[in-house]
DNA sequence: ACCTGAACACCGTTCAAGT
DNA sequence: ACCTGAACACCGTTCAAGT
């Protein structure tokens, strides 16, 4: 079911990022006070509080004080305002060897120039400078195991705090200018971890992608827990049961249970945190060997 | 907004899998030909042709040539009916040790009983047998490196086959027969790497979030560039090309061209397949890293 | 036991019109 | 330049009713 008007747009723009002259000139002398910048930060707002399949064009109007159209002044579509959206909270990244990065809000504002040279100017064949190797002290200069740590805390925590962000990830680009000003500094500290320059893509994937993964289903997990009104402890026991209940699975079960008392950790949050920090020093580990591999 | 039917039904059922009751009792007379399994099967076509944004009641009425309300009676919710063909998936999974696993077909039955010992039958302390081990050539004692590489490859063509799994995934539990029996597999194989008991959760969730995280973006990517009427590299050139505008990334970008050309591949499929490999031989080094810490 | 039809309270988006 | 209102073609789901 493809319009003319469709048609005419060429192969439906596949991003807000890609459609050419930015998306909307912002004035400065608006009768009602509304621009891109508070819509998005009002959709971020409603995303955070009802979360993404409650969200719609309606609800975020009437939030606004405005009616339902008029938001359609300033984005074509409401899929270009969950993209928008999306690298604003990619925008709460503290990024190293950056000094922006906590606004909220997004815009036109693409912040070129300034602060541009992403820090980690270690010497080019990467010399070790030991296990903490924060080399002068300076920020820039801290080892790649310490960067890469806080990017994949960074970005896990993006993920669990906004719920809605992964599923948008995995159906958008993601390729609004804060999340290619991470992906660019994601690509500097990998490359000062020395991996063979043909490992270095994959090796971005692993971390990543991992995060990624486990963000999500962490981000997703408590969200549910907290909208049906139970702790987290209390939903992983009620799934627990469910599951306990297959007579195929409890050999599988009991097993699962013994690794959960050698992990260790109290409640649901620990065993989580165990899990992230051992998967992350795995990952470490997996470049430390393939290193000139 | 929540209606006394919600509060009497308790905290809103976490998952189909969680009901109590099973979905629903299959009869053998029915007038209309129309059962859970066709329906689950019919949902599963119509998301893979037509995707999750489109997918609604209607239109699976609309296929299965009945009233919008009939599937109503053998299903809940939408929801519901969207957790029943996740799990679907999940079953053209074939697990190392297990005989079933092709059929599309869900329902009721939960397989139990038959080809439940998991395979991985290795001695408790698992004995190095060298890099292939396939050790008297059985399919169940394969080296653990040959099984998690078969695990990962098959989680990832599952979610590159079904773009619309991932976000399933991210949204409920997946805890359906198919996915638990993936589960106890993949924590089967994970015992017999011997990373200490406390690092085995962690180790899987690097191994398999990572999988997901990848499977997702790479799935999502060729939906869309089916959709768009483009080939993969088509839409790649189009998305560099966007990126290459930003002033501010032109140093990551020129970086990133050294990456891509250091990596090879001609295709932006070749490409993948590299980094996927990669990604997992540095996973595995760094499982074999972490064995005995 | 299974299926229908009408109805309710929503959607995203277009289009012509207002100021 | 900015915002509105009515309208179109959809949603998921409830409920009372048919066979």
């Amino acid at each position: 079911m493809v319009t003319a008007a469709d048609r005419a747009k060429g192969p439906a723009r596949a991003s807000v990022w890609l459609g050419g002259k930015a998306t909307r000139t912002r004035r400065t002398d608006q009768p009602a006070g509304l621009d891109l910048d508070k819509i998005t930060a009002a959709t971020v707002r409603l995303l955070d509080s009802e979360g993404l399949a409650k969200f719609s064009m309606r609800r975020l109007a009437a939030e606004l004080g405005v009616t339902a159209m008029s938001v359609y002044w300033y984005v074509d579509t409401k899929d270009d305002l969950l993209e928008l959206a999306l690298d604003a909270v990619m925008g709460e990244l503290v990024l190293p060897g950056t000094v922006d990065g906590a606004e909220t809000g997004t815009g036109t504002e693409t912040e070129t120039g300034t602060g541009t040279e992403t820090g980690t100017e270690t010497e080019p064949d990467g010399t070790e400078t030991g296990p903490d190797g924060t080399e002068g002290g300076t920020e820039a200069g801290a080892d790649w195991r310490i960067q890469l740590r806080r990017l994949a805390a960074g970005y896990r925590s993006v993920l669990v705090r906004h719920p809605w962000v992964s599923p948008l990830v995995g159906v958008f680009l993601n390729i609004g200018p804060h999340a290619l000003k991470f992906a660019a500094v994601s690509q500097e500290v990998m490359r000062s971890a020395d991996l063979p320059l043909r490992g270095q893509t994959g090796g971005l994937a692993a971390v990543f992608q991992f995060v990624y993964g486990f963000g999500t289903v962490e981000g997703h997990f408590r969200d549910r827990c907290a909208r049906a009104g139970m702790t987290q402890d209390e939903y992983h026991q009620h799934a627990m049961g469910g599951m306990s209940e297959q007579p195929s699975l409890r050999r599988t079960f009991e097993q699962a249970q013994d690794l959960m008392a050698a992990r260790g950790g109290d409640t649901v949050e620990e065993m989580r945190e165990r899990d992230f920090d051992f998967a992350l020093d795995l990952l470490i580990a997996g470049i430390e060997a393939k290193r000139g591999a």
